[in-house]
DNA sequence: CAGCCGTGGCG
DNA sequence: TCGCCAAGGCT
């Protein structure tokens, strides 16, 4: 991700016209000055933008859609108003703020990135792509969100938005991800130097309402002039992409065992790899085989002694790369809790662990009812 | 560099 | 119901 260094014509940087007027840039900003989404994370124009709220907003929108994000952004902020308050945070608080987003390797990267900042910015974010990608969790596009939108530097951030509208506008028909290096190439070119942060968050919004993965609304595009996929009709069909692999599934067997106050066993998850850091529910492996059946299940019980009683019905989650289908089983133990590596839960409280939503699914499913 | 890594919504 | 996709990064 380069940061483009183009000329400067002295021309005020909250207005898009005269010079850009007529221009890709020019007809986007002034689209965007009218039909601008208002953001939890967005400030008006003229405000300051505060790096560490674009930084958060970025981080988990990551694969993760706006109307999704809006919630965990207003609690993180509520909680940790700056970046030096979430740094002083305990990582496990930020694990159950974050619990049901997904992704868990952003929670973790988040916070090692907000002690990083605190420790070694003075609690500044650095404003070159360099310092921005040596910290966690900032990649290619992230640096160059954070350098357009909170720093008003003209650079390209490549999302799937920009990936799409870029295949359109240039009639790319190249397959992604092969075809990438080409979509950023078009994207590079047009990003004005003034406005920058305006003009990329435009074509969030343009990707997002107009230029929509199904059914673009091209009679509302201030680009429909110039798409060369709608002059040819193919708009809809465009980015085309290489096939994807077909999911295998995996299945298990979970034990929701409760104590007798009623409390449920959990664990907590390896710090790597799949849901790592998160809680879980003790389970059998997961593996791509018929699922186990209860006699061949019990080496992995969390408890020995248990009378488990398979629960009716199928619990069905979808992660990224696998189907996840999950048996149910259910035991009381005796007395107050036991168990080595086990984390006893009062149901009232499930809700402020940290559990990943197939974990809150299969609860939900043990004990016959919702979670608070 | 291709595989790994969650979840929810929508047509 | 089902497949696709979302403001990607890490290894």
């Amino acid at each position: 991700m380069a940061v483009r260094s183009l000329p400067k014509t002295g021309i005020k940087a909250d207005q898009a016209s005269p010079d850009q007027s007529g221009s890709l840039p020019g007809l986007l900003l002034e689209w965007y000055d009218r039909h601008r989404r208002i953001l939890p994370w967005r400030f008006a124009p003229g405000e300051v933008a505060d790096p560490y709220r674009v930084w958060l907003s970025e981080i988990m929108l990551q694969q993760t859609t706006v109307a999704t994000v809006g919630p965990y952004f207003k609690n993180f902020l509520d909680r940790w108003p700056t970046v030096n308050d979430l740094a002083a945070a305990d990582l496990d608080d930020v694990l159950r703020a974050w619990a049901g987003l997904g992704y868990y390797a952003r929670a973790r990267n988040l916070h090692k990135c907000a002690v990083a900042v605190a420790a070694q910015h003075g609690g500044r974010f650095p404003d070159t792509e360099e310092g921005l990608l040596s910290l966690p969790g900032i990649g290619a596009y992230t640096a160059a969100a954070i350098l357009a939108i909170a720093f008003d530097k003209p650079a390209t951030a490549m999302d799937g938005n920009v990936e799409r509208v870029m295949a359109r506008l240039n009639a790319v028909t190249d397959p992604l991800p092969g075809s990438k290096p080409v979509l950023r190439a078009h994207a590079a070119a047009l990003v004005p130097d003034r406005r920058p942060g305006d003009y990329t968050q435009a074509l969030f919004d343009l990707g997002a309402t107009i230029c929509a993965p199904r059914k673009p609304r091209c009679i509302l595009c201030p680009w429909a002039d110039a798409c060369a996929a709608r002059k040819l009709g193919i708009a809809e069909d465009l980015p085309a992409k290489t096939a994807k692999a077909a999911k295998p599934t995996r299945r298990a067997l979970a034990f929701v065992l409760t104590d007798a106050r009623g409390h449920v066993a959990l664990r907590r998850r390896p710090e790597k790899g799949l849901l790592g850091g998160m809680m879980e529910v003790p389970t059998t492996p997961w593996e791509a085989a018929p699922a186990p059946t209860l006699v061949g299940s019990r080496p992995h019980a969390p408890l020995a002694g248990i009378d488990w009683k398979p629960l009716p019905g199928i619990v069905r989650h979808t992660f990224t790369h696998f189907e996840f289908e999950i048996t149910v089983v259910t035991g009381r133990a005796a007395g107050a809790g036991g168990g080595a590596d086990l984390i006893w839960v009062a149901p009232d409280a499930l809700g402020d662990e940290a559990l990943p939503t197939v974990m809150a699914k299969i609860l939900r499913h043990g004990l016959g009812k919702g979670l608070t």
